[in-house]
DNA sequence: TAAAATCCTG
DNA sequence: CAGGATTTTA
């Protein structure tokens, strides 16, 4: 995935596409190509959304929140939101702001009731309100509209009634008690009123509000006491009691979840609190109304969030939505043009466009009931571009004349290999940033040239959808929020700062998590610290001066105590290790970068700390095997693509296509690779390693540009070339240990 | 014939 | 990336 290095990039980067061009003259895109030759691994680009877990800290969080009830709630969520219209919670469309100041304004009188109110009355209509749209008909939707407005309005009331009278009864615990157990039966009552609803609806929802305390639940926080954790897992054991207690009721009773809760609200009008008081002790009852109190908090802000993505649906659907690009600039189907509801549609617009494609790739997980619902609520207008699976033109936005004068295109007669391209970065790629940051900064996307508008159109898969419509993952994050600097900030101090007593991360996955192996450098189990690395070779670029004086060779640092790795303890000291360790993986993908066929004796040589048997030494000649079968399949696939952007632009200059077969730090090869066995990217990957790429590369493309791939085993040659091009390995990956983290 | 490499699949 | 099947190599 993406590496948190390569999000760092993207920080710096907002506007670039992800994908660097490979040349000048744009390179091949990474489009899968089902017909050719073996089947590709689809690449799948940084596709996932980059800015997601950076957002975390603090940041649009809404999003993620908005973004998941998408796909869980479905599609009744969807038209719920739809038939709230922006109406009754335009307040909320202002910025997050406007979000809290709302929350206060209403906080008191919104409660849980209301929200189930509101849902059940919309989905009671649910049916036939979709048969009404199926034919067009707004006007019943508008009628709708109005009457859910008005026992809105109603609710409210009732329900601030209701507020009071439960404060008034905080005095008195059994009254609390009760209350809760009304809202319990309330509770219920709206949930059996939902017929539509599934179970995993259900369960989303109460997860949904539990998920969402801490934003709606502030407004909670701040009036109430605080719920311990434990008080808040007894209310959800007991609420589970209750809900399996009320499924056997199941069935007649409260049929119209309306009346029911309608019942309850007003025996709790009455005064009616005394019933059932002596079920539970006060303290179980308090409990109750704590959790109760955070319920609401929760459902205020899940009712938020669903007003939210009314908007973003409206929005949305109009054609104007802005592009994957985070806008914030108004929305021009804006309802009642809120002044401020730009940003958060801008947010929720995003969020939503990231989405989409996500559902188009993989096919998998397709929320088919969405994609119907967004056909269904679309507007006649201009059709959604949801172009799935289809494939793509490989030069389907490249200009149809690439010699014509382009910012990209080097000097016409530059050769293939010239490194002193006018857009090249200032400083040779194969050089160690002088940066502040070195290692942080993935080599790869340096910035080519930000103005020329071809630089949004990288030829990465990115280009699966160039039309207005937003473009799916590959391009990066445009402008990052300011969670996202700060995550990066203080990612690069704890890199720069080794420091021991870092509470130990999350174990493993970080060959997954990238924004782990971001971390992990730093931390304490990161094997051969950092004083190692530095010397593990003169390209591993560490600023960590202080690491580098430090003795290393036989020093403690890599000798002796257990080891944690990835999670996983390991013995590195005085013996060799049973089994292969995620750091021997990865310090193995870095021995790629200089052999790719190592031999076994290679293998014992270099990982000394190995207690190698046969089942081990299979193992990492397997490793080997796995990778240079990415490494020759990366190599096939770019070569087709270079082959076939050659032939779609006849008259292409031959140079043009040597242009094209280049492996510079730049392109979009040398990232997947770096990516793949570099993940880290803490290692600089050898220019050697490029050289050798790049004959493969052209090896392959001339050979299926000569056709020789027809043949069976027309990759053998190619498999002898490469193989003669193993370089030596650095002294110090004879190091145990991993060189990286 | 065993080891290694590749192919293929999950 | 692992496993199994198959092919190639020494």
């Amino acid at each position: 995935m993406d590496s948190p290095s390569d999000l760092f990039d993207d920080s710096s980067q907002p506007v670039r596409t992800f994908a660097p061009t490979l040349t000048s003259t744009d390179l091949p895109g990474v489009h899968p190509q089902p017909s050719i030759g073996r089947s590709a691994p689809s690449f799948r680009p940084p596709g996932f959304p980059l800015i997601h877990h950076l957002l975390q800290p603090g940041g649009p969080r809404r999003i993620l929140s908005v973004n998941r009830q998408r796909e869980d709630d479905g599609v009744t969520v969807r038209r719920v939101d739809e038939e709230m219209d922006g109406r009754e919670e335009r307040p909320i469309e202002g910025g997050e702001d406007n979000l809290l100041q709302v929350k206060k304004r209403h906080g008191a009188e919104w409660s849980e009731d209301a929200l189930k109110m509101k849902r059940m009355k919309l989905r009671d209509g649910e049916v036939e309100e979709r048969d009404k749209r199926r034919e067009g008909g707004r006007e019943g939707r508008r009628r709708e509209k109005e009457e859910l407005k008005e026992q809105l309005e109603e609710a409210r009331e009732r329900l601030q009634l209701l507020q009071e009278r439960v404060w008034k009864a905080f005095g008195e615990k059994h009254r609390e008690e009760e209350e809760e157990k009304k809202a319990k039966q309330r509770n219920e009552n709206s949930r059996e009123g939902d017929e539509e609803m599934t179970e995993e609806d259900e369960e989303d929802i109460t997860g949904g509000m539990y998920d969402e305390e801490d934003i709606g639940g502030q407004m909670e926080k701040e009036t109430f006491s605080l719920l311990s954790a434990s008080t808040f897992e007894d209310f959800h054991k007991q609420r589970e009691d209750r809900e399996r207690r009320m499924e056997r009721g199941r069935g007649g009773r409260l049929e119209g979840g309306m009346e029911g809760m309608w019942m309850d609200c007003r025996e709790l009008l009455r005064g009616d609190w005394n019933v059932g008081m002596e079920d539970e002790g006060e303290e179980g009852g308090q409990k109750f109304a704590q959790a109760l109190k955070l319920e609401l908090g929760s459902a205020v802000a899940r009712v938020i969030d669903r007003v939210l993505r009314l908007y973003t649906e409206m929005t949305d659907h109009a054609p104007s939505s802005p592009p994957a690009s985070i806008s914030f600039h108004q929305p021009d189907s804006g309802l009642d043009g809120g002044s401020d509801g730009g940003a958060w549609v801008g947010l929720l617009s995003r969020g939503r466009q990231e989405e989409a494609p996500g559902g188009k790739g993989d096919g998998a997980g397709g929320h088919d009931g969405e994609k119907q619902l967004q056909k269904l609520s679309l507007p006649p207008g201009p059709p959604l571009r949801s172009e799935p699976d289809q494939p793509i033109p490989l030069a389907i936005h490249r200009s149809p004349d690439t010699r014509k004068p382009h910012p990209l295109l080097g000097p016409p007669l530059s050769t293939h290999l010239n490194p002193s391209h006018p857009n090249l970065p200032l400083h040779h790629p194969s050089l160690p940033r002088p940066s502040a940051l070195p290692p942080l900064i993935p080599s790869a996307p340096q910035p080519k040239d930000p103005s020329s508008s071809s630089s949004f159109h990288t030829p990465s898969s990115s280009s699966s959808s160039s039309s207005s419509f937003p473009a799916p993952p590959p391009p990066p994050p445009p402008p990052l929020p300011l969670p996202l600097l700060h995550y990066s900030m203080q990612q690069l101090f704890s890199r720069s700062l080794p420091h021991p007593q870092l509470p130990h991360l999350p174990p493993s996955r970080k060959d997954y998590l990238s924004p782990d192996s971001f971390l992990e450098f730093s931390s304490p189990p990161s094997f051969p610290p950092l004083s190692l690395l530095s010397h593990l070779d003169p390209l591993l670029v560490r600023h960590g001066g202080r690491e580098r004086e430090r003795g290393v060779r036989g020093d403690g640092g890599v000798r002796g105590g257990g080891v944690v790795d990835g999670g996983e303890l390991y013995l590195t000291g005085g013996g060799s290790q049973e089994g292969l360790s995620p750091c021997h993986l990865k310090k193995a993908k870095l021995m790629f970068f200089y052999t790719r066929y190592p031999s076994s004796n290679t293998l014992k040589t270099y990982f000394p700390d190995v207690k190698f048997n046969r089942c081990v030494t299979s193992q990492m000649i397997k490793w080997f095997s796995n990778f240079r079968e990415f490494f020759y399949i990366q190599m096939e696939r770019f070569a087709r693509q270079a082959v076939r952007e050659a032939l779609t632009r006849e008259g292409a200059s031959r140079l043009g296509r040597d242009n094209q077969l280049r492996v510079g730090r730049e392109t979009e090869l040398y990232r997947i690779l770096n990516m793949h066995y570099n993940k880290s990217n803490v290692y600089q990957v050898p220019e050697r390693f490029l050289e050798v790429s790049e004959v493969a590369l052209r090896e392959f493309y001339s050979a299926i540009w000569t056709g020789r791939d027809s043949d069976p085993c027309w990759k053998k040659g190619i498999y002898k070339i490469i193989c003669k091009l193993d370089s030596p390995l650095p002294e110090a990956f004879r190091m145990p240990g991993c060189p990286v983290g």
